[in-house]
DNA sequence: TGAATTATCTTTGTATGCAATATGCCCTTT
DNA sequence: AAAGGGCATATTGCATACAAAGATAATTCA
């Protein structure tokens, strides 16, 4: 495939691709397994391989996607130890972010996430499954984003990342089907959004906790399924 | 300058290069601020600018490089804001990697530590600087890589490097100049492996934080030094 | 038929070349 | 002597070309 397949008028700046890639896991648009061919990405972003390289080899990096030797990008598939071990560590620092954010939210923070819980139970309410999982990631990094800690904003940017991915091996799915389960993350947000208003640091933390230890539970290594997806347009649309 | 400026056989792979690199900054060879030109990299590597510059990336991915548009890369200078921020992680995930070491040492682990702060010892008797603060470092790394929790343990690698260029920036000098405190470091090492013979979990973790919080406490922000050095024979040396 | 083998096609690895941008130096100007 | 304006140089940005490795399909031989 050469280039100009589609593509805008071709000011796409490498974090902008990088974003945009991330932007497409994070709302569940590019399942685990799923190839990535640096064609088709040159394709997509009207750009030459030498440009999509380094893009891939930072998002390996973060182990969004893995880069095998003359195989080229799939999008990971995290291992069972590898998804227990990103939720220990989610409990361990979303709980320092948590207190930070609290010492410096605003008023605005606080209508930001309220909001947020409202469109997140709208979307799960009209069955739009990607939307209610993207605000739901997007809340947890909001507060991240907001508690003045640059080094480990970014880790949790990567651990929410890489939750997706982990969600969508094993175990989205069913939890975002049964309707109980559902209702109960956005129950969760709301709990720990009433403790941040009432700046009780110490429950909010267990709140926090609390609440990844259930989206934890809730995942089940023993089925997978492996979807197979056209990458051009799950890239492009939303663009 | 043109290839072949010198390098071996030729028989690099990308992680070898980048493992060099690292390392070169691990026992203080590459100060903050050093540019590191993509034709002086290829080089001493003997490859072309084509792979290095994936390899820069993800060094910058790490912090541990910063790269400039049009302007190349240098090795970072840490903020006196990131050098806190690399602390309060460390001392967040180093307990908990601790208590992981701990539950699987075997002697021939504890036998590597005493070995580990012995040499550095000596190193530090003979003015040995560069294989002292690289010995320190090992410390710290060896009970990640025995503490089965890859996640943390990468995260790890990258904060003890990025330690490296804060002590480098803000610090190194005058502490390991002056004996009293080369002496500490050893002695606080001495203490928590103490601790890890006794099987003392909590303790030990009590005296991790407390040695993390000693080596931040040393930082002085008010003064800097700007040294220069030549590229191609530090990254050389010891090859 | 089925396994092995070759041929073909796809995709990645890597070097090279040229354009574009930054930097430093020298010269001019006041 | 200090400030500003080119010019030369060093360095990065990026596309392209070809080689090499993997995957797939076609073909041959038992």
């Amino acid at each position: 495939m050469n280039q100009e397949t589609t593509s805008s008028p071709g000011t796409w700046t490498d974090q902008a691709i990088y974003q945009r890639i991330v932007e497409s896991v994070l709302d569940h648009r590019l399942p685990p397994g799923t190839r990535l061919t640096e064609d088709k990405l040159c394709g997509i972003f009207g750009v030459s391989r030498t440009r999509i390289k380094p893009i891939l080899v930072r998002l390996a990096n973060e182990k969004i996607i893995t880069l095998t030797h003359n195989r080229g990008a799939s999008v990971s598939k995290p291992t069972q130890q590898e998804s227990i071990e990103v939720f220990e560590t989610r409990r361990l620092i979303e709980p320092v972010l948590l207190a930070r954010f609290m010492q410096h939210a605003t008023a605005e923070d606080i209508a930001y996430l309220s909001r947020n819980i409202m469109q997140d139970r709208e979307a799960q309410a009209l069955g739009d499954r990607h939307r209610a999982i993207g605000l739901t990631g997007e809340f947890h990094l909001y507060i991240a984003q907001h508690a003045q800690h640059d080094t480990l904003k970014r880790l949790l940017h990567e651990l929410v990342t890489r939750t997706c991915l982990i969600l969508m091996a094993w175990g989205a799915r069913e939890v975002v089907l049964r309707r109980e389960h559902a209702a109960c993350g956005c129950q969760e947000h709301r709990q720990l959004l009433d403790a941040i208003r009432l700046r009780d640091v110490k429950e909010a933390q267990n709140l926090m906790v609390a609440h990844l230890h259930t989206i934890e539970s809730q995942l089940n290594f023993s089925e997978h399924v492996e979807p197979e997806i056209e990458l051009d347009q799950l890239l492009h649309e939303a663009m």
